[in-house]
DNA sequence: CCCTTCCGGTGAAATATTTCACAATTACTC
DNA sequence: GAGTAATTGTGAAATATTTCACCGGAAGGG
């Protein structure tokens, strides 16, 4: 691969935003940007951006600034976000529909191959044009057959550690999982919990602060 | 107020995770735990646990550790957590229905006071016991008379904006955004953008350099 | 009641991140 | 085509965070 260095947690959040600005840029057709645009942006010093794009081999010009299509490919790139990759949701309440028919799967290179349920009353509903939901017991077949590499969790917490196992039982590599539960699954498996409380309470401690 | 240092964002994010260990132990009717064995469910070290509580001004003992509910208690205020709060959210589509539906209000503190929307077929809807939804054009009045303090933005990204100037015209302190642009807020607003596909391309991210 | 072991508190060292400073380079103006 | 202003790249300084090391106190055992 190329010789990226890490970057920090704090460094990829940023470098997301900074890629929605870049391509809300390019759908209004500019062709440049500077870190200080960016920055004003995003609300961060120029520099901040520049040594964030550093890392990542940039290739901006002095007194232009930096090629947005370029530069948004770069970013693309260092999150692997246009290699083709398969992903499966379970659950399919009201979170499970709001991912479903959202447009995060396009955007970050997934496709969403597959979505399961328990309740046979949501079994068979179309999820999506040419996916319908199936049973949960078929999840092992589908993430086979289908070469899923991502699972995500939707279901409630009750539930949220044996749909992981399964998960990894049938060989996915990575898990995003939206119960309000930690879990656990081995070393090799990538998996980003996402509370949806912990917004809400860093919303709180913010709020207190700003008093 | 405390002399409670301000936490940084990553020293928030393990402290909401160490309280739901607590409320997971004072489930299951523990009184103690050590730094170790926080740190074991958290995957951190417990020398980290410690710094991170340090500065909450812990009270644990050796040998014995932390008071599981005291601990949580301190937790909880410095988040402010136990104040209540109002709130109201504003779109009520899936994403919508998914948090309105959810624990998590209860959980930090907050009362969903309010639910608005624009679409005539929507708006009627029984979004939670005792809480119709709402037209947006009522959204001024019921946020001064139900004294709401904060928005959560649910609303498709054309939308967000325009919905963030309402909120922010009718007074709330802070807005909790899950469209997919950093919207923009004077500086005395509290904005938390948490648009899902981050969490995405994260995992896109991580199971690159995982590979 | 003393000795041992375990575990939190906490300053200090190590590491990581952010910010600064400025040379180098490019475009623009006259 | 030379001078000027703007903007990147990047090492280095400043700051913040994490990790280490160890003191001291509490529980348990004899």
């Amino acid at each position: 691969m190329s010789n990226l260095k890490k970057l920090s947690r704090a460094s990829v959040v940023r470098l997301e935003l900074y890629l929605e600005v870049l391509e809300q840029m390019q759908k209004e057709g500019r062709t440049h940007v500077t870190s200080a645009e960016i920055g004003e942006y995003a609300g961060l010093a120029p520099v901040k951006i520049r040594q964030d794009l550093f890392g990542l081999g940039t290739d901006g010009k002095p007194r232009v600034g930096y090629d947005v299509s370029d530069l948004a490919q770069l970013i693309r790139n260092a999150f692997d976000m246009d290699r083709a990759k398969s992903a499966c949701l379970v659950g399919f309440g009201n979170l499970g529909r709001a991912l479903a028919g959202s447009n995060i799967w396009s955007k970050a290179g997934f496709r969403l191959a597959a979505v399961f349920d328990r309740d046979p009353n949501v079994i068979g509903l179309e999820a999506l044009e040419d996916v319908q939901v199936k049973s949960i017991n078929e999840i092992f077949g589908v993430i086979k057959s289908e070469e899923i590499e991502t699972g995500i969790i939707t279901v409630p917490a009750s539930a949220a550690q044996d749909t992981a196992n399964h998960l990894v039982n049938a060989g996915v590599r990575s898990i995003w999982n939206f119960a309000p539960i930690k879990i656990s699954a081995p070393e090799n498996i990538v998996v980003e919990n996402q509370s949806l409380a912990w917004g809400l309470i860093t919303l709180s401690y913010r709020m207190k602060l700003a008093m």
